[in-house]
RNA sequence: GCGCGCCUAGCUCAGUUGGUUAGAGCAUCUCGUUUACACCGAGAGGGUCGGGGGUUCGAAUCCCUCGGCGCGCACCA
């Protein structure tokens, strides 16, 4: 066999097997069905990939994501099913757009209207095409085996087509309305933005109280009270008992006599304030639905540009934050303020792009009806009949209550449901330039909606874009196929297997995806979400620019290799829960990888001959006998963590078994047994079979190295099958896995157990590691065992000499020791403290009689024995007897020190 | 105000329906170049599982309560 280099290199090889992967074309399940590889017939796994947004670069959130992600895929892949991953990038509309306008202003300091709306979109698409092509470049560098022959982007021409069926389909079934609503504008972007796009920000503002006819009303922001004709209490309140609802009566107000009627609403709180309000419908909306409910005009006192309308008089034409100041001053003037509470705290709603701040709005504009009843008329989902007659949030509610969609961390349905139960109409238009235009044209009072332009003149389309999320809404499907069309993809993928996606986009988009897909496919759009958490520094702090404290995924590639930045993202962190990371943390994981390739680079050494198709090879000693088994143990339990998605504990399991078992152990063993060229072909196997969906590189590597050019780690087959009944039985197992066909070898444990307390021994006296030892061991009924490994316990223990007999008394000048119960004495003539080994058996011996007397009480209280499990009490029971045991012969060897 | 999560070794975290003397990685200390690997090996120290109470034969695990940290949603006239 050839050798490896002394140390893997990442940045050697990653590049060139990701091209490999790539040209070979399995990342398309059909090429893998053509080449035989995958069964026609095979179990379907699909994920669509969450697409990043084109406004940058991928961050380390992402490869969470990608690492995740192609775990399951290219498991589930080497398990045979008909695995497709499908790559997108998504327009993101309002982040993309404010992106380039920013952009555009820092450096030619124009804005998007100077350019005009053409010339502005191309801008941004050549700005979406960079960020797309980063971002494809960056997710093949995290070692991503997406299938790239079915990229989709969500302003593309098929999705489009898609987006404006689904808009004529919900518009025909009057779940989507045109209509006047309150809504969150910026006036610095120009758009209205979802609730969900607004960030609150808590901020310390002067709470002003001024004299409003008889009462006094609280207010932090003046300026939108030149429309105030209404006063509003409380119905309950004694305080305001002697005013009824619809009294009206004269007050002095900013510009002079205005005329206020008296409102009785449960929504004012008689506990804030004087428990008194006036309301500005225009501006708020808590006010708006007021308004509604009791038909009061509405009228609007602030511009699209936050500045006052002619309703504000002598204020008319400022701007909102310059008035504020004077219109305060103006009634103290005329002392109608009564006080200024400096200290009040208020919460200011701002665009999470851009950082406009919102000004509630009354505008004319799309709408979906949450709550508008329709009927199913082709039902694919459990549970739901046909013709029965529901709404979108009724089957939102539905289909996660009746577990057709799994959430994982299932404490995250909590947030669902907190969500969707209190789920408002979703307000659909934005005032922005780039992303799918709204499929509806105006002529007059006419009002069209279609896939494509009506016939005849005079229309004129709809000039506001989607909200992003309405296509993305689409995306478990549209990359699969058409709206309306049944693709041989969508009746193979869809329902996908699992959506994979951060903890903090369940209500952006996961809601929405259930809405869109469970209505116009009457189906579910995936069986399982999983969410991951997000990645924090070292301090637990978000990652930002201003702390400087962003880790770059592809820098750290470079500095580590991709598969330890995979590892250390995966390993350590659980599903819904935030997770640390340093470059500590992923250097520790590329130790491992080298660890690997050494592993390899010394099995490679001693197998004679490779064999790609090995099967597993018949043992010959005590020590091959136990690596069989922890193998078997481990592959069940890799297995089982696979498909429950405990991702992290996989890899646990698998570095234990690798790092302490196979290479402490194992391998020392096989350079003093010799002879191991068929059992090490077999574990390396099998072991890089295991750690491939995690470490896709350096197993690929190796792999290559192994068995050449033509041969693909990536397809072959994955060791053990899923409905292989130790797999299934695993759980039932509290404490060992698997071993129908390999014999449980514990004894191994004691030829362990040996070993590592003569290591403890020399340690503790603090012998010259290389002086050897004369070794006594008074074994009962292990004898043979440890006879039939001496030569293991001579080099690993470093002894020159053993005796191993069924009973020995102790040599007088000798430290011993008691384990599985056999004794064993270490001659050390000269250097034995009797002092010493008398006082380490006395503490011995009273930590174990503690222990003893412990489990003699829990024995003897009739209580346990009657309830506890016989299983449980049988354990006790032994343990009690292998306690007094050694308890004995620790007594025993005491004896001689007096 | 409503809801969720977290508090286990110096640090990061496991601990699956309550049942080994509570585990791992990193860090620390001691020793060691035994030809796969110093990105390594051998050994060690370190925890009254946030406090208190309860249920139970038995609690890190279930219940109550208090404290600290974090997050989401709502309200903010």
């Amino acid at each position: 066999m050839k050798e490896l280099p002394k140390t893997y290199e990442p940045k050697q090889y990653e590049d060139a097997i990701y091209q490999k992967w790539e040209e070979s074309g399995f990342f398309n399940p059909d090429k893998c069905i053509e080449k035989g590889i995958t069964k026609a017939d095979a179990e379907p796994f699909s994920i669509v990939l969450p697409p990043p947004n084109v406004t940058g670069t991928l961050h380390i959130g992402h490869a969470v994501m990608l690492a995740i992600e192609d775990i399951m895929v290219r498991y589930h892949r080497m398990k045979g099913d008909r695995t497709l991953w499908i790559p997108g990038t998504d327009h993101a509309a309002i982040a993309t757009q404010e992106k380039v306008e920013r952009k555009l202003w820092d450096e030619e300091k124009k804005t998007r209207h100077d350019l005009g709306r053409e010339a502005f979109l191309k801008r941004v698409e050549q700005f979406a095409q960079d960020s797309h092509d980063r971002i494809v470049n960056q997710a093949k560098k995290m070692g991503t085996s997406m299938d790239w022959s079915r990229e989709y982007y969500s302003l593309d021409k098929k999705r489009n087509l898609a987006v404006r069926k689904a808009f004529k389909k919900m518009y025909d079934d009057g779940l989507i309305y045109r209509g006047d609503r309150i809504v969150n504008w910026d006036p610095k972007m120009q758009s209205n933005v979802s609730d969900i796009e607004v960030n609150r920000k808590e901020e310390k503002a002067p709470f002003y109280y001024f004299q409003y006819g008889p009462f006094v009303i609280g207010t932090s922001r003046p300026e939108t009270k030149f429309g105030d004709k209404y006063v509003v209490m409380h119905p309950d309140d004694k305080r305001y008992a002697e005013y009824k609802d619809g009294d009206a009566f004269e007050c002095e107000w900013i510009n002079g006599k205005i005329v206020a009627t008296i409102i009785k609403d449960e929504a004012v709180d008689m506990a804030f304030g004087t428990g008194v309000m006036t309301i500005t419908p225009w501006h708020d909306a808590t006010d708006f639905f007021i308004a509604e409910r009791h038909k009061l005009d509405k009228e609007q006192v602030i511009d699209f540009n936050g500045n006052l309308l002619s309703i504000a008089g002598e204020f008319a034409g400022m701007h909102i934050l310059d008035a504020r100041p004077k219109i305060v001053e103006k009634l103290k003037e005329k002392g109608l303020l009564v006080k200024v509470d400096e200290e009040y705290m208020h919460s200011i709603a701002t665009n999470s792009r851009g950082g406009g701040l919102i000004e509630p709005q009354i505008m004319k504009q799309w709408w979906v009806d949450v709550n508008k009843t329709f009927k199913i008329k082709n039902s694919k989902i459990d549970g739901i009949e046909n013709k029965q007659e529901v709404t979108l949030k009724k089957v939102l509610q539905h289909v996660v209550r009746n577990k057709n969609i799994d959430i994982l961390p299932e404490r995250f349905e909590k947030s669902y449901f907190n969500w969707v139960d209190n789920l408002l109409d979703w307000c659909l238009s934005r005032q922005l330039w780039y992303g799918h235009r709204v499929p509806a044209w105006y002529r007059g009072d006419e009002v069209y909606v279609g896939v494509d332009a009506p016939e005849g003149d005079g229309w004129e389309q709809d000039s506001d874009t989607l909200d992003t999320w309405f296509s993305a809404g689409m995306f478990s499907f549209t990359p699969l196929g058409g709206i309306d069309e049944e693709t041989d993809d969508l009746k193979t993928y869809h329902p996908t297997s699992v959506l994979e996606t951060g903890y903090d986009i369940l209500t952006f988009w996961v809601v929405r995806m259930i809405l869109m897909t469970t209505y116009l496919r009457e189906e579910i759009p995936f069986k399982t979400v999983y969410l991951h958490g997000l990645v924090r520094d070292d301090q637990g702090r978000k990652m930002s620019k201003s702390l400087d404290n962003i880790i770059d995924p592809l820098d750290v590639s470079q500095k580590f290799g991709t598969d330890a930045v995979r590892l250390s993202l995966v390993i350590g962190s659980s599903p819904g829960n935030d997770s640390k990371l340093s470059e500590e943390k992923i250097g520790s994981f590329r130790n491992f990888a080298n660890k690997l390739w050494n592993m390899s680079r010394f099995m490679l050494l001693n197998i004679n001959e490779s064999n790609i198709n090995i099967e597993k090879p018949e043992v010959k000693t005590l020590a091959d006998e136990w690596i069989l088994w922890c193998l078997k143990d481990v592959l069940c339990r890799v297995t089982t963590d696979l498909e429950k998605f405990n991702f992290s504990s996989a890899g646990e399991n698998l570095r234990a078994f690798t790092w302490d078992d196979l290479a402490d152990w194992y391998l020392e063993i096989a350079k003093i047994e010799g002879d191991k060229s068929e059992i090490l072909n077999y574990i390396l196997n099998t072991i890089l079979k295991l750690w491939h969906p995690f470490m896709p590189f350096v197993t690929e590597q190796i792999w290559t190295e192994i068995y050449g050019e033509h041969e693909m780690l990536m397809i072959s087959r994955w060791p053990i099958d899923v409905s292989n009944e130790d797999v299934k039985k695993l759980k039932d197992r509290p404490f060992f896995g698997a071993s129908s066909d390999v014999t449980d070898p514990a004894s191994f444990g004691i030829i362990q157990n040996v070993i590592t307390n003569i290591r403890f021994l020399r340690s503790d006296y603090k012998i010259d590691p290389a002086k050897k030892l004369n070794v006594i061991i008074s074994a009962g009924d292990k004898k043979d065992i440890l006879r039939e490994n001496v030569e293991v316990i001579k080099k690993l223990a470093r002894l020159e000499n053993i005796t191993i007999e069924t009973k020995i008394e102790k040599p007088v000048q000798s430290v011993a020791f008691v384990e599985s119960g056999v004794e064993v004495f270490i001659n050390l003539e000269g250097v034995v403290d009797f002092a010493k080994e008398k006082d380490r058996l006395q503490k011995e011996m009273k930590q174990l009689s503690g222990y003893v007397t412990g489990l003699d009480k829990k024995l003897g209280n009739k209580q346990f024995v009657d309830n506890a499990p016989t299983e449980v009490v049988k354990q006790e029971k032994e343990k009690l007897e292998e306690g007094k045991s050694k308890l004995k012969k620790l007594a025993h060897q005491l004896e001689n020190f007096s």
